[in-house]
RNA sequence: GGGGAGGUACCAGAGUGGUCAAAUGGGGCAGACUGUAAAUCUGUUGGCUAAGCCUUCGGAGGUUCGAAUCCUUCCCUCCCCA
């Protein structure tokens, strides 16, 4: 497989230094992209690097994740207009786990030959002394050089944000100390990254070339965009994260599912590792029948297998059928309580005590006091008057409803709708 | 060190003694239409025991019948000059 060919007709190529072609022409070239640990998981911005890696990896290259525990303790400049909280070397440390976890079943780890690597810049910067990195690195690169950054110069110019501190200015002399040092310790020749990315890389560039005359090579993907011009990787409720427990498989494969036409054709390019003749045959598919939405079921299916597996992509898959397709409440009354909780598994559940809907418990409290379905009883009270709420499938009308076991279905369940897309399972027991 | 501007709800941003739970826009939430899409349109967007009441305009005090608005003080941010 040629990985250059590769990544070009799936559309992840924004730039690249053009020489990099022979360096990758044999296997067994390795290849690094930077991480900054900001958080115990990583969400699906970062997905995009994991699949460069995960191409070069079987290209027969060797792929190195690094995490920017050190740069992560400065922040990038690039993009932000000011400047981020800085992170402890706890957190980083506790991060750096909860990424590995993750990473070790995207990348083999094991191949003898081009197994991956992680590493965190930590490691190799915590203990490098000021006096020792300016002589080291910093007398390599100069200043007019480091200001010609395109990210540099619109936060000085104040443009954009709120002027740069020298931390952040440094940044980018971290950056390319790492891919120095990987470049001595590793023979990494090359870096990808985002295409914001591009001016800290070439810098890592012109101080492997400086600092030993050696060449090196860039490769930036596109920034992943939305056809409607919102953020990607967001929803109302924050990152997509790839842990279980801070985004289920089943909201990770209904974000996917709701991807638009237009962002579905390059994202099943990127995101998936479907080849040429599958995905040209689905476009053509889905454009014929867009209603159908068959590039984003194959995508939410490949991406839910690839990161939670078989079986969580099963539940993800039955509860959707379940919640949007034809499932009437009717359904619930025959299944056995297993089957019931197995479908429910992924949405938001809340437990209270059969005693309490025996004797008859306002719609209003049971959806704020009883549960956190609702923020306020003025929400609540707004819901139902815009016929917001339903409950086992019935739109609820009357804000004064008194719940009560007629309402349970099995004597045990109650499932509440927020919205047409938002299910809630209460359980009486 | 000197000078200036400013901190208002999720964000941006009006409001300069009562008619202010605070204009407007964005965002969010919901409804209609749909394909769980996009676009569009509509409603809503501090809380509560709800025709009423309570807590909000950087913090703390004060003036006043009455303060987002005036005074004192503290904290914070930005800009210009050195």
């Amino acid at each position: 497989m040629d990985f250059i060919a590769e990544l070009e007709w799936r559309g992840m190529i924004y730039e690249m230094i053009p020489e990099v072609k022979n360096y990758l022409s044999d296997p067994g070239a390795a290849a690094y992209v930077g991480i900054d640990p900001t958080a115990d998981s990583l969400h699906i911005g970062h997905l995009v690097s994991i699949m460069l890696l995960r191409h070069f990896q079987r290209a027969g290259h060797k792929p190195i994740l690094v995490l920017g525990g050190a740069t992560g303790m400065i922040g990038d400049p690039s993009g932000k207009s000011e400047e981020r909280n800085l992170l402890s070397e706890e957190i980083i440390r506790k991060n750096e786990e909860g990424i590995k976890k993750q990473v070790s079943r995207l990348l083999d780890f094991n191949d003898k030959q081009n197994g991956a690597l992680l590493l965190n810049n930590y490691d190799w910067m915590k203990d490098y002394r000021f006096l020792d990195f300016i002589r080291n690195v910093g007398k390599h690169i100069t200043v007019n050089y480091m200001m010609a950054k395109e990210n540099v110069k619109r936060r000085i110019s104040g443009e954009v944000g709120e002027g740069l501190s020298f931390a952040e200015f440094s940044y980018q002399l971290v950056q390319a100390n790492d891919f120095l040092h990987l470049y001595k310790n590793f023979n990494c020749k090359l870096q990808m990254g985002g295409s914001d990315q591009w001016g800290n890389i070439t810098t890592g560039i012109e101080l492997i070339r400086r600092a030993t005359g050696g060449e090196a090579y860039a490769i930036t993907c596109p920034l992943i965009t939305k056809a409607d011009g919102t953020k990607f990787g967001k929803t109302e409720k924050g990152n997509v994260w790839l842990d279980p427990d801070k985004t289920s498989p089943y909201e990770f494969y209904q974000f996917w599912i709701n991807t638009s036409d237009e962002d579905a054709e390059r994202y099943i390019k990127i995101f998936t590792e479907l080849d040429k003749p599958t995905i040209d045959e689905l476009i053509i598919k889905h454009r014929t029948a867009p209603e159908n939405r068959l590039l984003q079921k194959k995508l939410a299916e490949e991406l839910t297998m690839m990161i939670h597996g078989s079986k969580a992509l099963e539940i993800a898959k039955t509860t959707s059928e379940f919640l949007f397709g034809n499932g009437s409440i009717d359904l619930l009354k025959n299944l056995d309580l297993a089957s019931i909780l197995y479908i429910f598994a992924a949405i938001p559940q809340f437990k209270i005590s059969h005693e309490i809907i025996a004797q008859g418990i306002g719609i209003i409290d049971l959806l704020t006091n009883n549960t956190n379905i609702l923020a306020s009883k003025s929400e609540a009270r707004r819901m139902i008057a815009n016929n917001g709420i339903y409950l086992n499938k019935q739109l609820v009308n009357d804000e004064n409803l008194i719940i009560n076991e007629n309402f349970l279905i099995q004597n045990k369940f109650i499932v509440i709708q927020r919205g047409k897309k938002n299910y809630f399972l209460i359980i009486a027991e």
